[in-house]
DNA sequence: TCACAAAGTAACTGTTTAGTTACTGGCTTT
DNA sequence: AAAGCCAGTAACTAAACAGTTACTTTGTGA
C-alpha cells in the first residue's frame, strides 16, 4: 500500500528491510495521509458514524498520529471540512467571470458547479453532515468567512454587466442564482440513491445526467432573463 | 447509568384519567411515543449518531420496549423512514390536481411541496441520513414502492392536459418537474445552516421565505412553458 | 378472585469506542 | 558521540453503547 517516499527530505530509511508501513518518518505525507482518510470516512458515515479506528487504519498509520496531528475527532473533521470548502472555491476561481459575456458566464458558472458537484460527491456529503448538526463546526472556522464573499462579488459584477445591457432583470439577485445552480445540482445528487429507488429511474445514466445539466443552465438563465 | 427516570414513583397509572407520560399500560401509545421520539433523536443525529437510551428517555419510556414493539435499532429507524413518506404521500392527495387548470396545478403542487418541507424539517434531515447511506434501509422497505409512482402518474396527467392546450412544452417531463421543485425546497431548507453562516443572509427570515417560494413556482413554470 | 398474559422496569453484560500511556527508533545538533 | 527531540507504535483504559435478563405490575376473563 505504501510506495518509496519521494518527498523533497527523501530519507533512505529502508536500510536492513524495516517494515515498509506508511509513516516511514515522512511528517508531511503522514498529515496528508490522515486527511484523505478521514474526509473518505467522515463523508461516508457521517461525524456519529466516523470512527477514528477506521480512519487510522485507512490512512495506513495509528491512532496516535491522528491525536498528535489533529487533536481530537471534531478538530479533525473542521480541518477536512475546511479543505473541502477551500477545494470548490479555489476551483471557482479559475472561471474568471470578468472575462465572459454576462449569459454566457451565468451558463459557465453553472456547468462548473455541476461538474464540480459530479466530481467530488465528498463533498455534497460532508455539506449534509455538516447541516444536520446546524453548521455548528463550520461557525467555528474563521479561516473561511472571507472565501466566500469574494465569489459573490464576482457574480454580482457579471449580472450588473448583463443588467446594463438590459439582457437581466435588474432585481436578479446573485446569492438567489447562486441557490438556485447550487440547489438543483445538489438535490440531483445528493438524493440519488432515494429518488432512484422511489421513482424507478437511473438518475446516474450518463444522457440523464446530460440532460439535468441542460436542465440547470436554461432553468437559471430564464429565471434571470428580461 | 440510567437513573432520575421519571417513571419511578410514576406508577398510579391514572385510573381517574389517561396518564400524561407514555408508559400506563397503552400499548398503542407507547408506541406512537417510541415512534415520534425516534423520529426526533434519528432527524437530529443520523443514524450512527442516535442513541437508544436517548430516544427511550425521550419516549418517556423504557429501552426494554423499544426493543419489544420494534426489534432492533435498525427496524425502528425503518419505521421511522417509512412512516415520513406516507406522511408526504398522504398529505399530497389532498391537492386533487386533477381538479385544477394546469398552470395552477403546478403552481399548488409547487407550494404545497414547499409548505410541506417547511413544516417537516425532520422529513428533510431523514432524507439525508438515507442517502447519506446509499438509500440502504429504504430499499429494502415494501410497503413504499407503489406509495410513489401514483403520485407522478397524477403529474404527468396534469402536464398532458397542459400540453393538449398547448400551454406546456410537449417533452416536458413529470419526473423532471418534480425534481424542479423538490431540488429548489430541500437545498435552500435542508442547507440552511451552511448557507445563511458563508452568505451573511438570514435565508429563515419571512420575506425571504417568501421571496424563495415566489421563485421556486415562477422557476417551475418557466422551465415547462411553450 | 385468581391465573395468566401482556406491559413495563431496572440492573446487567459484552463489545465498541475515543482517547492515553509508555515505549522504540532514528535524524539533527552540538 | 551522545543528547535530545520528533515521528511512530502497540497495548491499555474508562466510558458509552446496543442489546438482554430477571423480575414486577396490571388489566381481563373464567
Amino acid at each position: 500500500m505504501d510506495k518509496g517516499q519521494a518527498q523533497g527530505k527523501a530519507k533512505k530509511a529502508g536500510n536492513g528491510g524495516r517494515a515498509e508501513r506508511a509513516g516511514s518518518r515522512d511528517p508531511e505525507r503522514t498529515r496528508a495521509s490522515i486527511l484523505a482518510a478521514a474526509t473518505v470516512e467522515f463523508a461516508e458515515n457521517g461525524i456519529g458514524g466516523a470512527r477514528v479506528d477506521a480512519i487510522a487504519e485507512r490512512a495506513g498509520t495509528n491512532k496516535r498520529m491522528l491525536y498528535h496531528y489533529f487533536g481530537d475527532k471534531e478538530q479533525l473533521y473542521l480541518a477536512v471540512l475546511e479543505e473541502a470548502y477551500i477545494g470548490i472555491r479555489t476551483a471557482e476561481r479559475s472561471l474568471n467571470l470578468s472575462d465572459l459575456a454576462p449569459e454566457q458566464g451565468v451558463a459557465e458558472l453553472a456547468m462548473f458547479t455541476w461538474k464540480y458537484f459530479r466530481e467530488h460527491p465528498e463533498f455534497l456529503s460532508l455539506l449534509g453532515t455538516e447541516n444536520l448538526h446546524g453548521a455548528r463546526w463550520l461557525r467555528q472556522s474563521t479561516r473561511l468567512k472571507e472565501l466566500h464573499s469574494h465569489f459573490i462579488d464576482k457574480l454580482a459584477e457579471l449580472l450588473d454587466r448583463g443588467k446594463a445591457k438590459g439582457l437581466f432583470r435588474v432585481d436578479a439577485d446573485p446569492l438567489n442564482v447562486y441557490l438556485t445552480i447550487a440547489a438543483l445540482g445538489y438535490f440531483y445528487l445528493s438524493n440519488r440513491h432515494t429518488l432512484t429507488t422511489i421513482f424507478d429511474r437511473d438518475l446516474m445514466d450518463e444522457s440523464n445526467l446530460e440532460d439535468w445539466r441542460r436542465h440547470i443552465v436554461q432553468v437559471t438563465l430564464a429565471s434571470i432573463r428580461r
